[in-house]
DNA sequence: AGTCATCGTGTACAAAGTACACAATTGTAA
DNA sequence: TTACAATTGTGTACTTTGTACACGATGACT
């Protein structure tokens, strides 16, 4: 929560730099041991996590904000983003309006008026990321998918949307490239498709599947070190990955 | 073209009752003679034509404007809606923009800001709409999708967003139900398909294929009076069809 | 009654998806 | 050093889905 005279000096800014009732909220979704992860903030003095978001410049294109937001969470600067839907119940930001709303009058009180938000949800390697609080957050953290905080405002379900649009995007199109390390092994990226689907496939299908999509090299030699057979390791193949983005896969019909 | 007289009393109407930078425009498909048509609307002096569209009021649901849009250019109430994507080039309004700058000075001029457009689609019962322009246009109309003429600001490229959801959507729910008469042979449902997908498909497969959904029911009789073998009418089973749409189609995963 | 376009239906083959088992490798514990 | 447990790589039979294709039936028109 902002002291009031942060909450002047905020909106006094915003309302110089930022397009009126526009926001973005982006989910960003890691992997790490085997665990899905999205990154979360929290503000001070309050309980409720919420998403990473931020404001529209004036002059800017919506996926310039998006990434640019991320770039401050994340150090991030290529950042696999996807838009996915606008939310746009007019009371979605009522916690927002309803917490500032004594603290400075309408007008000049950015929090005071209602907000859209663009929903992105952006695919990240997370090993590369240093997780950044903002000025007014105390927390920037990954959170595992099945430990999650009770969120704020309407993120809850932007959350959610976010994972389903996720899903589906796995059925036309290859994910992995931003989410894994450079090198992994087949066994981890099931492990991504296992979490992102949140069921098990079979194993040997799963390879054969993934395999014929043609996205993959395979390394000549296994990793060694492990506590079992040594298993290949496996990278993208990036001119054939990103074919296959804007390619998609079969289609049905 | 708006006048002065116009542009000044619009504006006005406008900032006191709509969300400012915000815009919705719509891409209503229908379903005529075997094409699929689009509806259109044109201004009085300008060669370009433009999507129907409109703005969100103040306290309003987007998804509540969109319907609103709707309502009053088509007449019809209860309409197949589906958000898609938001276009957020800061350029993307250049033309208006341009146009009435010299009109009204820019504090005053609603149509001199930036505006972010949600982009809808919908899908409706051809026979039952009755276009209607609104005050500013000269023309309200159906146009078929392969003879579209040249569109204002970014409408082109909506509209083909839009045909692309549209093809993808395809892939993982039915449709037919907002587009079709009640009843309606194999053939003419095919036919949708087909000017969807913009190809050919097998008529024997075709029809395995949709009854295997089982969200049609074979009339009893067949249709006479055609200048052939007499074809079976359908008609969608609506609780099966509504459960299809919310629950899906198989995933591929 | 014959012709023609269209409609309904079934069958054989190919491709993709699913279920499942065995042998090889590696570190660890006996 | 050897047996063991866990994990990896690979192949095969079966089922389901998708595709290609042909015939007989119907109804208006002549």
């Amino acid at each position: 929560m902002l002291s009031k005279q942060q909450l002047i000096q905020y909106s006094d800014e915003a309302r110089k730099n930022y397009l009126d009732h526009v926001s973005i909220d982006c989910v960003v979704f890691g992997f790490h041991n085997g665990q899905m992860k999205v990154l979360l903030m929290k503000a001070y003095e309050e309980e409720q996590w919420y998403l990473p978001g931020g404001f529209v410049l004036k002059q800017e294109p919506i996926d310039d904000a998006a990434t640019r937001i991320l770039q401050e969470r994340t150090g991030l600067n290529k950042i696999f983003l996807q838009q996915f839907r606008v939310f746009g119940d007019p009371d979605r930001s009522k916690f927002h309006n309803d917490l500032y709303m004594e603290m400075l009058p309408v007008q000049e009180n950015w929090f005071s008026g209602r907000f859209l938000s663009i929903g992105y949800y952006a695919l990240v390697d997370f090993s590369g990321v240093a997780p950044q609080p903002d000025e007014f957050s105390e927390l920037c953290t990954w959170r595992d998918l099945d430990d999650m905080p009770g969120l704020q405002l309407d993120h809850e379900l932007i959350f959610k949307s976010a994972l389903d649009a996720l899903r589906l995007q796995l059925n036309y199109q290859p994910i992995g490239y931003n989410l894994m390390p450079k090198d992994f092994t087949m066994p981890e990226l099931q492990k991504l498709y296992e979490t992102i689907l949140d069921k098990k496939l079979d194993r040997r299908n799963f390879q054969r599947r993934i395999l014929a999509f043609g996205i993959l090299n395979r390394a000549d030699k296994p990793r060694k070190g492990g506590a079992h057979k040594a298993p290949y390791l496996y990278s993208f193949d990036l001119e054939k990955y990103t074919n296959a983005l804007t390619e998609g896969f079969k289609g049905g019909w």
